[in-house]
DNA sequence: TAAAATCCTTGACATTTATCAAGACTTGCT
DNA sequence: AGCAAGTCTTGATAAATGTCAAGGATTTTA
């Protein structure tokens, strides 16, 4: 239940068995069906996860109440809504699961005083935001500088698991097109 | 010449005046013309900057040679290409003054060796990593949820010193439009 | 300060993408 | 297993945005 996370830590930082087996006693197993509502506009965000298996969609609402996806994440990836997390202002976002998923989850307060105690978690939750934000800003660029033709084959070369594993819907969201039009730029590809 | 800086970081955490002054004490001012190229494509980041007065722009080259703003920095704000500073990786952005500007500026050893010696500056950095990666996922569900016009609207609601301070053509590639639709949509505001 | 360069706007037109509708297909649920 | 719901595709059309061109305004630079 715990080889993922603890490779994942291990990958980013040395740290020695003892507090490597601290830092993961807190997270708990959270394990939920597809579509499950992991948090809501509205909502605080008062956990962090790592998943282990499935898949969550980060989405936002529209103007005309369409869902406007942010991001995908996957086994072996951290997530939280950073804002509402750090700050605990509400979240403007959504996150779903689109799989059955199972998580190991962990408690702001938990996850705070573990920064504070353990500085090996420290530097990975360091890396982790550096990673995120890096990989954040590469989605703006693709906004930016590419149409959505080119955007659906960036994905193709740096996410093919995105195209090959998820509904043709959820892949339009988060290119940024509609179905109808993802539809037609398939027979471009 | 430290004065904005200084409350920045006491705005984020709680420092000792003799540790403030440590960190402050590695930080060297750097003055630029307008259209200084501080990074280009290519290059590896080894420079932290933080801006006293001016103003920088963050773009990339999309595949016509055309320059796609990614983001707009101003005093007061923290600065460095995170992918690249953090794993000394080729930059795939350029980031050039577009006034003449005073900044701070840090190297990378000094910045992670401060990072490891003032636990109140890693908190510090901390903090400017989750703003930082807050900013961009809003800029990323303005992209995926909203049309042109409604950026614009965004970005006349949110950062309206944008809309003031820059040229046409810099806010245009910002919204993510040509300068002739930028032109258009300034009627229907 | 004057020439050169760049910028901003507008028009005409092309291209891209969205919307609406319908039918075939697939999936989920009981 | 079978029905209901949702998905995917395609066509027709509309809306949004890009491109090219040109002229006037502004800015830069020599």
């Amino acid at each position: 239940m715990y080889s993922l996370i603890e490779n994942d830590i291990k990958k980013l930082v040395n740290a020695d068995e003892e507090s490597l087996q601290f830092v993961l006693s807190h997270f708990k197993e959270l394990k939920t069906k597809r579509n499950h509502l992991l948090l809501k506009e509205g909502d605080v965000c008062r956990t962090c996860y790592f998943i282990n298996k499935g898949c969550v969609q980060v989405y936002y609402l529209d103007k005309n109440g369409d869902e406007a996806t942010r991001d995908l994440y996957f086994e072996g990836q951290w997530i939280t809504n950073i804002d509402s997390f750090s700050k605990q202002e509400p979240s403007k976002e959504f996150y779903r699961t689109i799989e059955p998923t199972s998580f190991l989850a962990i408690g702001r307060d938990n996850f705070f005083q573990l920064i504070g105690k353990v500085p090996q978690f420290m530097e990975a939750y360091r890396q982790i935001l550096e990673a995120s934000y890096s990989h954040s800003i590469n989605r703006i660029n693709s906004f930016t500088a590419m149409d959505a033709l080119d955007r659906l084959k960036w994905v193709r070369e740096n996410q093919a698991h995105i195209l090959t594993r998820l509904s043709s819907k959820i892949i339009a969201s988060y290119i940024g097109v509609s179905p109808e039009t993802l539809s037609r730029l398939k027979n471009k590809l």
